[in-house]
Order: structure tokens, then sequence, then C-alpha cells
DNA sequence: TCGATTAATGCACTTCCATTGCATTGTGGG
DNA sequence: CCCACAATGCAATGGAAGTGCATTAATCGA
């Protein structure tokens, strides 16, 4: 059993085949993934099952769906020891609008909101637009 | 030539009488609307009149597109004074979980966000996830 | 080890919504 | 009044999410 097997077994998702090459995919891309990118790398694999693949995954707080709002939601692999339950992952995530990358810029911290009596945060997101570092160089 | 007349030729959009009413409709309410919720409005008119009028509205900087993380986005009046060209009307959006309402907090401006060398920001999206007012007190 | 039970996968299908093409209608300027 | 262009309405397309069900794989207990 490897590290990527015990890992998944930690958070309750049977490590099968499917599994494994999807998380392997998100491990070594450092930005967000969508699913339909995730179907083009797997041509022999259906949809549905890297579509459930993914979902399991963020429920059990595997992978992060972030809204970057280009309409299709993104999947990144949470941080070491987020659990993402609650309050967790709370880092800022930057969308390029020229390669439309989507990194998570964890070092980040959303800093703390102040809302008005009555509203009870129980999620925040904060997500930038622009050029990224490797766009902004041409 | 009423106020809202007034205010949308000022913006470069013509005062038909679609446009007028979904300038009311957005008016109205003080929660973002989604597109379906505005088609639901307008039984008689057609589904992609209102799509090309909010689309219109939203170039033109009348409308803000938001998007709380629940598939379809929706859209808000901007603020008196935004043109929304660019940096601007940069207020946070919170979502309520319960009645799936999206309100903006304009009062709540977005803290400035200091990224890493190489990033330049475009534009800054909060976005709160939660229970808002109304559905606190229950 | 074998069989039963449960989970994962693959396929077909549905649904929802955004988006586009094109014909028709409305509007404003000359 | 007519012309040009903008707005509208209808039909159709397309992409992606989600679901039902049959099939295959994996696990567990006997």
């Amino acid at each position: 059993m490897n590290e990527i097997e015990k890992f998944l077994t930690s958070k309750n998702v049977r490590p099968t085949a499917v599994r494994i090459l999807v998380f392997r995919l998100l491990a070594k891309k450092n930005t967000a993934v969508s699913l339909s990118e995730v179907e083009s790398f797997f041509e022999k694999s259906d949809r549905t099952t890297l579509y459930r693949t993914v979902k399991t995954f963020e429920e059990n707080g595997i992978v992060h769906r972030i809204n970057d709002g280009n309409g299709v939601p993104k999947y990144a692999l949470c941080e070491e020891g987020c659990n993402c339950d609650v309050h967790n992952d709370l880092h800022l995530h930057f969308h390029c609008s020229q390669c439309n990358e989507t990194v998570c810029l964890t070092d980040h911290r959303i800093p703390q909101i102040n809302l008005p009596a009555g509203y009870i945060t129980e999620d925040v997101n904060l997500l930038v637009n622009g050029i990224c570092n490797k766009c902004s160089v041409d």
C-alpha cells in the first residue's frame, strides 16, 4: 500500500484504480482543474465515474471546489491537514483572465469579516481575478 | 422621459419596454436574481430577450453578475455611481444557504489584498456563505 | 476459498441553462 | 414616409450536471 492508497484510506475512500489516477493528476497539477479537464485527461474512463470520483473526493475532504466565476467549478487538493469540515481551507483563489488557470494561494489567509447583526458565517470565499505571475512577464 | 428611461439612456441603453420592466424588477428586489427568476416573473416575454437584456445591462455597467457558488449566476443592480469598469463594486456578497437568497452588503468593502510578486489584480470577489438575518431568527 | 453483499464503474438518458442564427417587429433619423 | 439598424421572438444547438440501472470489482464472513 503506497502513500496515496494510505491517504485515501485514511479519508475513508477506497483506493480504486481510477481514484488513484485522479488523485495523481490533481497532485501533479498545481492549479485547480475542472471536470472537463479531468475527462480530457483520461480518455478511456467514463465521464460519470470521474464525476463521482471528484464528488467523493469533495465529500471526504480530499479536494475543495473552487468557483472562479467562469461557469464551471474547479477542484484542487486540500492542504495538508485541512479537513475542510468547517471554516477550513480559507485561502485565496486567484484566477488568471489570460491563461484561465486558477491557483490556490494558500499563504494568503482570508481576513476576518464582520457581518451585520443576524448574519451567521459558514464559509468564506475570496476570489481575485487578474493576470498571474506567468502571464504578466510576457 | 422618466427617471429609469433617463438612466438607461445615460448608460447608452435604449429604454425599451422590456428593459424598463426588467430594470424595475431588479430595482424592487434587494437581492440578486437569477435569469430563471427573471423569466418566471415575465411570463409573456421570451427567454432570449430577457437573457440579452440582462447581458446588455451587464455590458453597460447597469448590473453586475454574482456567482454565489450555486451554479447559476445572479444579477444585481450596480450601486449608484458605480461604473463597474474596473475595481469598482468591490463589496461583499452574502449567500444564505437556507433561503438561497444572495444579497449585496454594499457597506462592507473588501480589504486590500496583497498578492505575491507578478500577480496583477483586476477584480476581487468576496462571497460569504451562511445564514442571513431573516433566516437566523427562526 | 467460496459465496454473498456491498461498492464502484460504465452506459444511456434526462434536464437545465447558456448561447446562437435567423426571421420578424419596432424605432429613430433623414 | 422610408430606410437602416436595433430589439425581439422563435427554433435549435450545445455543454455540462445529474440520475437510474445494469454490470463489474472488491470486501467480508462462513
